[in-house]
DNA sequence: ATGCCGGGCGAAGCCCGA
């Protein structure tokens, strides 16, 4: 079973591109993120069309996350538990059932938490204390299940092309990553860190400043697995050529395959 | 270079992202 995970900002804007990656890669189940859409404004019939289901966390302009599976998607989740005051469509989960078994999966955008100094920065850190605390009750299912999505967090010196650049940044600050040290703590397992050793392979690179060209990237694109998924991982890749495509989001794809 | 692109909204120019 391959899972996905792909920031495609904005469906609308996206929505060939996007198209012609799953043709090509075919995934059960991708985790879009930065739909910028209202749920019922989402292209749920051009997935349908490539035979798909569709389960859809939208709000208005900003935000937005969905999944995309061939088998059929149960018990969505929709939101973060931990903060009914929350109305960021930030998190969307659900379970894909197969003949082989059951996988749990989300769909995750993490708040970016720039700059640092504003209310955006506690935000994201209470953010991951929400998906810590939800982690830790989805653990005690003693299932598979995949986090997958844009934690906006860089794990490690490894994963940025100028660390000291970045050593200020909501991205990369030490309480930032002491955050996804934490989840990952849990029991996780990092599956593009399991599978690739090689530093510095990025899932993101700015539109701005030729980053792309001069492969100025980031890693922040996460597929978080549990310990019954990692006991399955066999493979997890990042197909970085789409960036170099027409009309590319500033993210790419990151996916895993996992024996079932 | 805390906005150089690129998208949303909405119809010009500001807000936002990483």
């Amino acid at each position: 079973m391959k899972i996905a995970t792909f920031n495609v900002n904005s469906i609308k804007a996206r929505v060939e591109t996007v198209l012609t990656w799953f043709k090509q890669a075919t995934p059960d189940v991708a985790c879009l993120q930065e739909i910028k859409c209202e749920t019922n404004a989402f292209p749920a019939l051009e997935f349908e069309a490539l035979g798909y289901h569709c389960a859809i966390l939208g709000q208005k302009s900003y935000n937005g996350v969905a999944l995309i599976s061939k088998h059929k998607i149960e018990d969505v989740q929709n939101g973060l538990p931990g903060d009914n005051a929350d109305d960021q469509a930030r998190y969307i989960e659900g379970v894909v059932s197969t003949k082989k078994g059951a996988v749990r999966v989300a769909s995750i955008y993490a708040p970016n938490g720039n700059p640092v100094d504003s209310d955006k920065y506690p935000y994201k850190l209470k953010w991951m204390d929400r998906l810590i605390a939800h982690t830790k009750k989805l653990l005690t299912y003693e299932e598979m299940f995949v986090l997958g999505g844009d934690y906006n967090i860089i794990p490690t010196v490894d994963d940025v092309y100028d660390a000291k650049a970045w050593e200020n940044d909501a991205l990369f600050k030490l309480d930032t990553r002491r955050k996804l040290r934490e989840l990952v703590n849990l029991g996780l397992t990092d599956a593009f860190r399991a599978c690739n050793a090689t530093p510095h392979l990025y899932s993101f690179w700015d539109y701005q400043a030729g980053a792309w060209q001069k492969n100025n990237g980031i890693r922040i694109d996460h597929l978080l697995l549990s310990p019954q998924a990692a006991d399955r991982l066999k493979t997890c890749k990042i197909d970085k050529h789409v960036r170099a495509w027409e009309k590319p989001s500033d993210h790419v794809p990151v996916w895993c395959e996992l024996k079932l």
